[in-house]
RNA sequence: GUGCCAGUAGCUCAGCUGGAUAGAGCAACGGACUUCUAAUCCGUCGGUCGGGUGUUCGAAUCAUCUCUGGCACGCCA
């Protein structure tokens, strides 16, 4: 078992279903076809421990007042063998269950035995999942979109481990394409730039304005001088890509680890062009009739596809489009490689590519469900209450590695993981920079640290915990107890919903509930220096929510200090 | 113009597949350290869930219309 929550809602859907066979043999009720018995937690104590609304569900069914099917039902209820004490009607036909305290205290028995295992679920069934996130243009450093992607997309990954899929970690690099023209233009412009000077050379209205390209330039022309001055354009410019690019790629690699992203993959698009993956694909596209020729270019039939219009895949001066390499890319994904399923986070304003991508799997036999886009909203900066720019080109945007230098490792990805992917994020680079303690991080890392420090205190007084069998639980009774428990019992089904939704900012906003709840627990009641068996139920519980807060700032890759 | 996302407390956001009296943090105000870290806690204040209509026993949640903001509609990625 890894969740109590399960354990629980199986219980109740026993007992239920029960129920309803023997009112249907009395006759006083007719037979009721019951999919799912929803089990919720009710917002109000007074209303029990959980509740359940199949009353209401079926009152169609059963053609009479929620009420009077929940009475019947109550009367055939049997709770031998189950955490529940009794049940009770209220509002418009809720059952309400209150249960005896084990189930608590049986929570608490669990996180011991699973340890740092506690809230694995088995959602994924070991399905291979690839996650692919960042994806940036290796034309020039990372901003703050893909800060958010980076953290969004890691975290998700982190969740789906947990929820029991097999992750691959994924960068896709766009080595190859538009982008790495303009960007050998960029660099040949500035380049040009040094040598004839800034008046004599004019710079690319399109080309990549910021700092970064001058400075490759500089480097290159520092270490080879003017050699290539002379040589053609077409092999100047690839000479200069051929610098810079594996460059800015350890660069990205540099600062996304540093960022806590380890990534299991780097995928180069360059490969999908150089092994002819990206003209097969095609080729068979058109072999099929999904594509139509028109003004010398080949166009993905989007009629066909059910889509609003046609997609160019290849120009008419023969050279891919990124859709036809992004289709060879997501091809390569789901069949070559083998993953049944594909997570691509995309920031928001490609949107428009996320039904295009989706339909233009389905000629190889795979299902649209196979490609699963998560876009997340893009983030706005904000320097003195004003709007900045994020623009690649015009060079004047913060980038990742500046956040990282200012706010923190931490900081930055808890910020990122807070709200929701579909949000928009106003990002106050003032209040960012500011290292004061509104943070939210430092309330859950104070909430771990505390928990260290109080252990560590006991252990120099030579006071540490029993094995959990040698331990009176059942002298947790004090409310915030009861609470701080009940919280930690949801672990498991934090985990679920995180997967279940793909969004992984739940994670972080419970493990903030977490650390209220064992501050408040704090504030309430003393662990050391009281009654002994006391003590020791206490430490349990102490060591509980330690376990399951380390688990999740581990899991969303940040720090868990142990003093502050 | 068409499409996608968003609109919930002064601010930033939760609200799971429709459910009971709509929540949290920040801000404001008032309290709590002789005892395990006050980077904490407790309390008060604060809402016609953008607006209308519909579906239903029941709507912040679903449908539809409308208003507002962001984004996308390229032989760019």
């Amino acid at each position: 078992m890894n969740s109590i929550f399960d354990k629980i809602r199986e219980q109740v859907h026993g007992i239920v279903e029960k129920a309803f066979r023997a009112c249907e043999e009395k006759g006083v009720l007719p037979p009721v076809q019951i999919s799912e018995v929803f089990v919720e937690v009710p917002r109000e104590r007074g209303f029990g421990d959980f509740s359940t609304n199949i009353a209401m569900q079926v009152s169609k069914q059963t053609r009479m007042p929620p009420r009077k099917t929940a009475e019947l039902l109550l009367n055939e209820f049997d709770y031998s063998g189950t955490y529940i004490e009794r049940a009770e009607i209220a509002g418009p036909g809720f059952i309400n269950f209150f249960l005896k305290r084990d189930w608590l205290y049986d929570c608490l028995r669990l996180i011991q035995e699973k340890k740092e295992r506690y809230g694995e679920v088995d959602l994924g069934k070991g399905l291979k999942v690839n996650v692919e996130f960042v994806s940036a243009n290796p034309t020039g450093p990372l901003h703050m979109g893909n800060a958010r992607g980076g953290a969004l997309g890691d975290c998700l990954a982190s969740v789906l481990e947990k929820a029991g899929y097999d992750v691959t970690r994924e960068f896709y690099i766009n080595d190859a394409g538009n982008q790495i023209e303009k960007f050998g233009m960029s660099l040949e412009a500035r380049y040009m730039q040094i040598i004839l000077g800034e008046d004599k050379v004019s710079f690319p209205e399109d080309g990549y304005h910021g700092e970064d390209i001058i400075q490759h330039a500089r480097d290159y022309y520092d270490m080879y001088g003017d050699s290539l001055v002379d040589k053609p354009s077409e092999e100047r410019r690839r000479i200069l890509v051929d610098f810079a690019l594996p460059r800015n790629i350890q660069k990205m690699r540099e600062t996304l680890s540093a960022y806590g992203i380890e990534y299991d993959v780097w995928f180069s698009e360059k490969t999908l062009h150089d092994n002819g993956e990206v003209k097969r694909v095609v080729d068979y596209l058109t072999e099929k009739g999904y594509t139509v020729e028109k003004d010398g270019a080949i166009w993905l039939n989007g009629e066909k596809l059910g889509l609003e219009k046609d997609e160019v895949l290849i120009r008419s001066n023969g050279v891919p489009t990124y859709m036809a390499a992004d289709i060879a890319y997501h091809y390569n994904k789901l069949v070559t490689r083998g993953f049944d399923l594909a997570i691509d986070l995309w920031g928001a304003d490609h949107h428009g590519h996320v039904a295009r991508m989706k339909a233009a799997m389905t000629p190889f036999g795979l299902k649209k469900e196979q490609l699963e886009v998560v876009l997340f909203q893009l983030v706005r900066l904000f320097r003195n209450g004003e709007l900045a720019r994020m623009s690649k080109r015009t060079g004047k945007a913060i980038a990742l590695e500046d956040l990282l230098e200012e706010v923190g490792r931490d900081a930055a990805r808890f910020f990122f993981n807070l709200k929701s992917a579909g949000s928009h994020l106003d990002f106050d680079l003032d209040l960012a920079v500011r290292q004061s303690n509104d943070n939210p991080v430092y309330y859950v890392q104070y909430a771990h640290a505390r928990i260290c420090s109080l252990l560590r205190k006991l252990k120099e007084e030579g006071i540490t915990g029993r094995p959990i069998d040698e331990v009176d639980l059942t002298l947790l009774k004090e409310n915030e107890e009861l609470e701080l428990i009940r919280k930690l019992s949801e672990y498991p089904e934090e985990v679920a919903l995180a997967a279940k939704t793909f969004e992984p900012s739940r994670l972080t906003r419970y493990v903030m509930e977490v650390a209220a709840g064992f501050h408040s627990f704090y504030n309430a009641c003393r662990v050391k220096g009281g009654e002994e068996e006391l003590m020791m139920a206490r430490l349990i519980l102490v060591d509980c929510t330690r376990i399951v807060i380390k688990n999740i700032l581990e899991l969303i890759r940040i720090d868990a200090p142990e003093r502050m």
